[in-house]
DNA sequence: TAGATATTTAGACAAATGTCTAAATATTTT
DNA sequence: AAAATATTTAGACATTTGTCTAAATATCTA
């Protein structure tokens, strides 16, 4: 839950789920999306993926970035309880 | 946006949430609820101000919190919307 | 009006966060 | 095997964040 909510707390994190919520992107084109070091989107992508957020799978050199939206049901409950 | 996704990211302000979602509540009685300084929640209760999750009105001396789960709308419809 | 109570503001400080460059690792190509 | 490409790891650094104590402000009560 906190990991969530951390990993959801930065702009270029949401933009990155965004980007993949259209096709699947390796490290390399998502860090060409943005303004920022590779580095630093490498260290972005850890932070999705230890909030389950996204999943990696390499292919030869490159590795590849999935979303994974389940883990969002979590957040979405939270926030309807809430509200309820 | 920022502003929200911040306000929620902090397990002290989601439990002031959880807290005034019950009822309304005085800055005081919700500093009671907490192991931190009243200096430390005042400071959380502005940080959820400024997001529009509470809002505060002077009675007296005391100053009675309310939520305001409306403005979380906006974070059901981006995350929807992530999900869709 | 003086003292007590409720809350915030100010300022200091340690820890967490986001960024960078340089280097390491792994894979592919020539 | 050497060079090129893709990505991460390591470490440094500035900024942001959450906390604290002390002091300020506002209201109530004796």
């Amino acid at each position: 839950m906190n990991s969530l909510f951390k990993a959801l707390n930065d702009p270029i994190r949401r933009d990155i789920l965004k980007y993949l919520r259209e096709r699947d992107l390796t490290a390399g084109e998502i860090a060409d999306l943005f303004d920022i070091s590779k580095p630093s989107i490498s260290h972005h992508l850890d932070i999705l993926r230890h909030a389950g957020l996204v999943s990696s799978e390499k292919q030869g050199q490159f590795i590849t970035y999935s979303i994974n939206t389940t883990v969002l049901d979590e957040v979405l409950e939270w926030i309807i309880a809430l509200k309820r």
